[in-house]
RNA sequence: UGGGGAGUCGCCAAGUUGGUUAAGGCACUGGGUUUUGAUCCCAGCAUCCGAAGGUUCGAGUCCUUCCUCCUCAGCCA
C-alpha cells in the first residue's frame, strides 16, 4: 500500500489546525462547565464540559452588523458546530455611552437570519459583558490587593504624555507607588461616586518602559456617569476593554477566543490578567487564549462604523437597512441570502494575510445560491410594444413556463399570450450591431414558451424613436409541441402580454461607491480624499415595469430570477399583500459585450 | 525610527515534523450542451513560492541579510 497523503479538509485554515491540535492533545479536557458563567468556585462546581470547545461573537452594540461581522460569525459558530462546540453571543457592552438596545436588536435578528442561534439543549449561550461587573469589580480588587493595579490621579493628558512613544520608554506615574490600602480606598471611592468622570483611573501596573505600548500600565477601570442600557444607573465605573474581554471569555469557559489583527498587541495583556486573576484563585486553568485573523476587506463598500453612521445620518442612504449597505440588514433587504453569505466566507477563508475580496465575489456567491433556489419568472423591464399582426385580436392563449429548468418537479405555470406584448426595448434593433441576434427588421426569434417570429417593421415617434414593433408569428412553432422545432432561431426574448402585466415598481440597485477602494489616495493638493466624492450617484434606479401575472401573489422576501436580467426579491419593507415591489439583488452574468 | 504581524497564479488560499510533478476555489481563455447571450460540462491556466545569498542528496518549508505592506502612543472596542 503507498502512503498517500491524507487530504487536506475543505476550509482548512490556521484556527482549524490550532483546534485540532488542542483536541488531540486534550489541551481543555480538563475543563468544567457549571452551566452558566462564573468564576474558578462556580465552575468547579461544574460538570465536564460537554462541548468541546467554546468561542464566542462578541459584538459591542453600537451600531449595525455588517458583512465582515457575517465573516466572524461563520468562524465562530462554524467551528464551534464543526468540533462538537458551542458558540456564544455576547454583547461586548463595557461602554455605555455609545450602546443602545436598538442595536442589541438588530444584532441578535442578523445572526439569526445568518441562521445561527445561542439555545443548545438546555441552556441558551447569550450573554452580556455587562452582567460581569460586579465581578470584573472583585478582579479589580484583586489586582490592586496583589499590587498589580493602583488608582492614578494624572490626567488623561498627562498620562499621554507620560506613556512615551513608539521608541521612547514612558515615564511613571507619580501615583504609581500608592500603597494597597490606598488604592483599595480610592478604588471604592471610585464605585462610589465620591470622584468626578476623569478624575481617577485604575490602572494595571506592568512596565512604562515596555516596547508595547499596550503594557504601559493600561487603564482599566474609568469613572463614567452615564446611564446603562441594561446595568441602568447601578454603576458610575465601567471597566475598559482591556481589561473586560480576557474576563468575559474566563467566565463563559471559552476556549478559543478569536478576534481581529488589530488586537494582536492586546494578546500579550491578555493573558497576562488571566494568569493573575488565577493566581488569585478567581479564575482556573486552562484558561482561554486568543487568536487573530485578517479583518474583511471588500471593494466597492466600506465597512468602517464611522463611515456608515456617516451615510446614514447624513442621508446618503435610506437608513440602516439600505439595500445598497452592505450592513446584513441591507443585506437581507437588497435580497442576499444566508446561504450565499456561508459560500462567501468558506470561499474567502481565514488568514492572518491582508487581503482585498473583489466586490464580485461576493456577489459571484449570491448568484450560485439563487441560481440554485430562486424560482424564474418574466419581467419586463424597459417595456416596448411588439404586435403580432396576424394573431387574433380578442384571443389569449396558454403557454407554459417552468417555475425552475432544473427542478422539474417544481411544475409548469401559465403565462398567457395575446396580440399585444410588452417586450424589451434592446430586444429590437432596427440596425443590428456585429454578433446581435435578437429582433431585427426581417428576422425571426423565439417569444420564449410561445412561438417563433418574424419581424416586420416597427414604427417611430417625431424624434425617431422606436414605439412600437410589428411581427408575424407562425403558428406551427409552439413551444412544446412537435413543430417547435421545425423552424432554428438564435434568438430567445422574453415577454409578458399587455392585456396581463402586472405594472410595479422595480428598484434596479447597483454599487453604492464607483471606486473599488471609496476614498484612498490623496486629492491633488494633498490632502486624504474624503469618501463620499466616491458616491456611485447611479446607484438606484427606480422604474415601472411590466411583470407576468403571476409575481402579484409575491410575498415580501420571495426571491425570484428574472429571466435573462437577475434575482430580485420582494421589497420587505415596501411590498404589500398583491402588491409587491421588487428589488434587484444582483444581474444575471453577461457574456456578451455590446 | 521601538514592538507586534503579513508577503505562495489576476483575487483568495492549502501547503503540520524539509522529500522529489506547488492543493483547491474564484476570475480568465478555448470547446461542447442549452427555448435564459444564464446555468451546466470538458480542457487550459505558477519550472515557481517578496528579493538575494547560504545549509542540504533534496527547501515554499531551515539559516542570514534586505525589501514591501499592515498594526500599536483612547479614561473607544
Amino acid at each position: 500500500m503507498s502512503q498517500e497523503k491524507a487530504p487536506i479538509p475543505l476550509g482548512s485554515n490556521f484556527i482549524r489546525a490550532i483546534v485540532d491540535k488542542d483536541l488531540e492533545q486534550g489541551v481543555y479536557a480538563s475543563r468544567k462547565w457549571a452551566g452558566t458563567p462564573g468564576d474558578a468556585t462556580h465552575q468547579a462546581a461544574g460538570q465536564p464540559d460537554p462541548a468541546k470547545i467554546r468561542t464566542r461573537f462578541p459584538p459591542e452594540p453600537n451600531g449595525y452588523l455588517h458583512i465582515g461581522h457575517a465573516k466572524s460569525i461563520f468562524l465562530n459558530f462554524g467551528l464551534a458546530r464543526d468540533y462538537n462546540g458551542v458558540c456564544h453571543l455576547r454583547f461586548d457592552d463595557t461602554n455605555p455611552e455609545k450602546e443602545s438596545q436598538e442595536y442589541v436588536d438588530s444584532i441578535t435578528d442578523s445572526v439569526k437570519w445568518l441562521g445561527f442561534g445561542w439555545q443548545n439543549g438546555g441552556e441558551s449561550n447569550l450573554y452580556f459583558a455587562s452582567n460581569y461587573f460586579d465581578f470584573m469589580y472583585r478582579a479589580a480588587e484583586a489586582l490592586i490587593e496583589n499590587g498589580h493595579a493602583y488608582v492614578d490621579s494624572q490626567s488623561a493628558e498627562e498620562m499621554r504624555i507620560n506613556r512615551g512613544t513608539l521608541t521612547e520608554a514612558g515615564k511613571n506615574s507619580l501615583w504609581r507607588e500608592r500603597t494597597v490600602a490606598e488604592n483599595l480606598a480610592l478604588f471604592r471611592e471610585m464605585r462610589d461616586g465620591k470622584h468626578a468622570d476623569g478624575s481617577l483611573i485604575l490602572r494595571s501596573k506592568i512596565d512604562m518602559a515596555s516596547p508595547n505600548i499596550n503594557l504601559r500600565d493600561p487603564a482599566i477601570y474609568r469613572v463614567r456617569r452615564a446611564h446603562h442600557h441594561n446595568t441602568g444607573d447601578k454603576w458610575c465605573i465601567y471597566p475598559m476593554y482591556t481589561f473586560a474581554h480576557p474576563i468575559e471569555d474566563a467566565l463563559e469557559q471559552i476556549t478559543h477566543s478569536i478576534c481581529t489583527l488589530e488586537f494582536e498587541d492586546q494578546r500579550p495583556f491578555y493573558d497576562w490578567l488571566l494568569e493573575r486573576l488565577a493566581e488569585a484563585g478567581l479564575l482556573a486553568h486552562p484558561l482561554p487564549k486568543q487568536y487573530e485573523f485578517a479583518r474583511l476587506n471588500l471593494t466597492y463598500v466600506v465597512l468602517s462604523k464611522r463611515k456608515l453612521i456617516q451615510l446614514v445620518e447624513e442621508k446618503h442612504v435610506s437608513g440602516w437597512d439600505d439595500p445598497r449597505l452592505p450592513t446584513l440588514a441591507g443585506a437581507r433587504r437588497r435580497g442576499y441570502v444566508a446561504e450565499g453569505f456561508k459560500l462567501f466566507t468558506d470561499r474567502i477563508g481565514v488568514s492572518k494575510a491582508d487581503s482585498w475580496i473583489d466586490y464580485s465575489t461576493f456577489e459571484d456567491c449570491m448568484r450560485e445560491v439563487l441560481n440554485i433556489n430562486a424560482e424564474r419568472r418574466i419581467a419586463v423591464l424597459d417595456p416596448i410594444k411588439l404586435v403580432i399582426d396576424n394573431y387574433p385580436v380578442n384571443s389569449v392563449e396558454d403557454c407554459f413556463a417552468p417555475n425552475h429548468p432544473l427542478k422539474p418537479e417544481l411544475g409548469k405555470r401559465i403565462v398567457p399570450l395575446t396580440r399585444e406584448l410588452w417586450i424589451e426595448r434592446e430586444d429590437f434593433m432596427e440596425v443590428p450591431s456585429k454578433g446581435y441576434f435578437r429582433l431585427t427588421p426581417e428576422g425571426m426569434v423565439r417569444l420564449r414558451y410561445g412561438y417563433v417570429v418574424k419581424c416586420t417593421g416597427c414604427e417611430k415617434d417625431a424624434n425617431g424613436n422606436v414605439t412600437v414593433v410589428h411581427c408575424e408569428y407562425l403558428p406551427d412553432t409552439k413551444s412544446g409541441t412537435p413543430g417547435s422545432d421545425s423552424v432554428k432561431v438564435k434568438g430567445n426574448i422574453h415577454w409578458v402580454s399587455a392585456q396581463h402585466a402586472y405594472e410595479c415598481e422595480v428598484r434596479l440597485y447597483d454599487r453604492l461607491f464607483k471606486e473599488a477602494h471609496p476614498g484612498q489616495g490623496q486629492t491633488e493638493d494633498g490632502h486624504d480624499r474624503d469618501f463620499l466624492t466616491d458616491i456611485n450617484p447611479n446607484s438606484v434606479t427606480v422604474i415601472t415595469a411590466q411583470l407576468e401575472p403571476s409575481l402579484k401573489d409575491a410575498k415580501a422576501e420571495d426571491s425570484f430570477q428574472f429571466e435573462r436580467h437577475g434575482y430580485f426579491v420582494a421589497d420587505k419593507i415596501d411590498s404589500v399583500a398583491g402588491k409587491p415591489v421588487f428589488n434587484r439583488t444582483v444581474t444575471l452574468r453577461d457574456a456578451w459585450q455590446k
